[in-house]
DNA sequence: ATAGGGTTAG
């Protein structure tokens, strides 16, 4: 449109009440401002309708509001403030726009405020998350005399509910109903809320009741509530006695299986959805696509995708952030980097004030993402490169963010990337909470340095079960049952109480200390004191327990007794321990449960010929491994990983393939030549297997966590601990190999196979070979 | 004004 005709006819437009306008109006405010200015003093209705379009469209305008401050202003000088409606209006204003500090301003400067003054500025502290505030307001404003409608009351509830605060909750529903105040629906279901989320499901009950069942938030409200509870039988009951059920109903019960690991029925009811009619939401679209990214439906994310594009979801920063995990977690990191395109860091630079807090924030988580799937995706150095990229190009990574990244690089295990990570939280001033200490504890136990975990949790402190799950796991991994126990015990004395997944960190550590005793106590402990039924992860330790310390026949009867016959990992345990205690026979007939069991698993023939060379019976040992090779199945080729600066090398068994590699192979035989001196001697019987099964091409010699060593001792100064990553368990040969070497360099070796650590010092193994 | 989307341990 054209503005020939002057200020006049905007302003008349706008007058006529054409709301429809004003995004066009913020995007020229500055001269608007100067028509309003013009207009103010002659027409304060005018002034007034103004404000009310503004406030009115406020939420379909993305560029935030005018220069709200330049409105403000001429209100107090025109004395708009002494007329109630304008100065709610623009109350409102500041308070869609989240200028709440502002909004309190205004507020204490409007000389007579009603019932809607008050309740504008609550919900807008209600929406903010301050809790506080909003108790302390609503105290004042009864005070005041003011009476709280449903809209304040809702407000409080909504907050009481954020804190878990029932006491205040109970207070205002007593106060409520001894002042005659009835609940409409949309107030009977802020109150039906609260009482879920505080876990008092009677109270709830009644409530529901009483509301005739309200409607179907209400519904979708209690089937949430369910989810949560755990009570997933119950929550699909009331869904499927649900008459009409919303697009949200529909997103609460797909996520809610989808949490709970049913991701095959969330599928299903997702094409109940679609099949009745339903339209998606944007929450039902990033709900679809983490879906299948879990079950790593490609296909299904690239027609989420499409259909996204068809509904002109894109321009959704949450949807963008959803596509980015989905072809991250799917390994597709060239479609994730195009939907990134999409969102230029130059967006999401401080001070863009183009950008909404909303944009912002989900652009950042996908940049997070993007950081996160690199790692995930082994691509190291990418991560590394765009993790740097985003912190000299932002300024504020949030913490949700940098957890994220952090145990993405706890379960890659590469310690100098999670050392920047750390130092940035700590630089951008975030504290250490629940989440970031349990994922950096992870980390650094994960990686190796087990002092850093230490260091963290002591400095720490959080009585989060979770937390203490991650020392208590990070112990396990190190072999340091003795003091798993102790944390687990100090644990139990601050109240804390344990849930599954600490009871199986620790009868891992009992497991990984040999400690059977203290492992069959903390088992019936689990199933007597807490009533959690053991799983099969409890169950594999137990029999891992028991095997190890040679109770062969308790082993055998314990996997019969707990119903765990048909799992793989049980019978390799099972096996280990046989060949541990030398019992061939008792190694034969497990053997055959174990091929039955898992007839493709390549681990299985190597136990097996493993088992039967080091009895000498090489006739077995060989037909074994053609029986594999009749099979057409493959062994995991060996590899190990080590980072230098920023860099991951990776090795793979007889690799000739890095820079290096010259170097690398002189000093490993003159190493070994060295290491032979002082007692190194080669494990003749694993060499026999392995020249025989890599038909001579690959010694012993070479295999990858060898390279890995050598190549870590050439490159780095004297007395530098060395830290390896290995996709296997570490072999008898390479153990004594690395425990020769620390011994001979007088170096820490610390390295992580796929049970646990060994850390390597003066000629000894802190896992007292026991592996 | 009420419900729903992403963070940690196995």
């Amino acid at each position: 449109m054209s503005f020939s005709k002057g200020p006049s006819l905007v302003a008349t437009l706008i007058f006529m009440g054409l709301g429809s306008l004003c995004p066009r109006i913020y995007a020229n405010h500055v001269f608007l401002v100067s028509v309003i200015n013009y207009h103010i003093s002659t027409t304060t209705p005018f002034y007034l309708r103004w404000l009310q379009s503004c406030s009115l469209f406020h939420s379909t305008i993305s560029n935030g509001p005018p220069p709200l401050g330049t409105l403000h202003a001429l209100s107090v000088k025109n004395g708009s403030l002494q007329t109630l409606n304008s100065a709610n209006y623009l109350l409102t204003l500041y308070v869609k726009s989240s200028n709440m500090d502002h909004a309190r301003k205004l507020f204490d400067e409007i000389p007579q405020r009603n019932t809607q003054t008050w309740t504008i500025l609550i919900s807008g502290f209600s929406r903010a998350g301050s809790s506080e505030v909003v108790f302390k307001l609503f105290r004042e404003m009864r005070a005041k005399g003011a009476c709280p409608n449903q809209y304040t009351l809702s407000s409080v509830f909504k907050c009481c509910s954020l804190d878990i605060n029932l006491q205040l909750g109970k207070g205002v529903h007593a106060w409520m109903l001894r002042n005659g105040i009835d609940a409409d629906v949309v107030l009977g279901n802020s109150i039906l809320d609260l009482y879920l989320k505080c876990k008092v499901f009677e109270y709830a009950e009644r409530v529901f009741e009483l509301m005739n069942e309200g409607d179907v938030v209400s519904w979708n409200i209690m089937i949430s509530a369910y989810l949560r509870a755990g009570d997933v039988e119950k929550s699909l009951d009331m869904f499927r006695r649900l008459p009409y059920k919303d697009v949200v109903s529909w997103n609460t019960i797909v996520d809610g299986l989808m949490q709970f690991g049913y991701e095959r029925q969330a599928l299903e009811q997702l094409y109940c959805m679609v099949e009745c009619g339903t339209e998606f939401s944007v929450v039902t679209f990033s709900i679809a696509l983490i879906l299948s990214s879990s079950l790593s439906l490609v296909e299904l994310g690239r027609q989420l995708h499409g259909m996204v594009l068809k509904f002109g979801f894109c321009r959704d920063g949450f949807i963008r952030s959803s596509l980015v995990e989905m072809y991250c977690k799917c390994g597709r990191m060239d479609n994730a980097s195009i939907v990134l395109k999409d969102v230029p860091l130059d967006f999401l630079k401080n001070g863009n004030a183009g950008v909404t807090c909303k944009e912002l924030k989900a652009g950042i988580v996908s940049w997070g993402l993007m950081v996160s799937g690199y790692v995930w995706n082994g691509k190291y150095e990418d991560g590394l490169k765009t993790f740097r990229l985003m912190v000299r190009e932002l300024v504020v990574v949030d913490i949700r963010t940098v957890t994220t990244i952090i145990s993405a690089c706890a379960n890659a295990g590469i310690l100098e990337f999670g050392r920047h990570v750390h130092a940035y939280n700590h630089k951008i001033g975030h504290r250490i909470d629940a989440y970031v200490g349990s994922s950096l504890i992870d980390m650094y136990s994960k990686s190796g340095s087990l002092d850093d975990a230490w260091t963290i949790f002591r400095q720490t402190n959080e009585p989060n079960i979770v937390f203490w799950t991650s020392m208590i796991s990070g112990c396990a991994l190190h072999g340091q049952g003795k003091q798993a126990i102790c944390l687990f015990e100090e644990m139990l004395n601050q109240g804390i109480i344990p849930n599954e997944v600490t009871f199986l960190g620790v009868l891992n550590a009992c497991c990984h200390a040999g400690l059977l005793e203290e492992g069959c106590r903390y088992f019936r402990m689990m199933k007597d004191a807490y009533c959690i039924n053991p799983g099969v992860e409890h169950c594999t330790s137990m029999v891992d327990l028991y095997g190890r310390a040679g109770h062969l026949t308790e082993t055998k009867n314990f996997i019969f007794e707990n119903g765990i016959s048909h799992l793989t990992s049980v019978w390799k345990s099972f096996l280990s321990s046989c060949r541990l205690h030398k019992n061939v026979e008792m190694g034969k007939w497990v053997s055959e449960m174990l091929l039955q069991v898992a007839p493709s698993d390549p681990g299985a023939y190597v136990l097996l010929s493993n088992m039967c060379a080091s009895n000498h019976r090489w006739d077995e040992a060989a037909r074994v491994r053609s029986l594999m090779h009749q099979r057409g199945i493959k062994k995991q080729p060996g590899q190990s990983w080590i980072q230098l600066k920023d860099q991951i090398h990776t090795f793979i068994m007889g690799d000739r393939s890095h820079p290096q590699d010259e170097e690398i192979y002189s000093y490993l035989d003159i190493l070994i030549g060295r290491l032979k001196e002082i007692g190194y001697s080669f494990d003749v019987k694993l060499v026999m297997q392995d020249v025989e099964e890599e038909q001579g091409e690959v010694l012993i010699s070479h295999h990858s966590e060898k390279l890995a060593v050598v190549f870590g001792i050439i490159n780095t100064a004297n007395r530098t601990p060395i830290r390896i990553i290995k996709n296997l368990r570490i072999c008898t040969d390479c153990h004594n190999f690395i425990k020769y070497a620390s011994q001979l360099l007088d170096r820490e070796i610390i390295l992580r196979d796929i049970h646990r650590f060994h850390h390597f010092k003066h000629g000894g193994c802190s896992c007292g070979d026991y592996w």
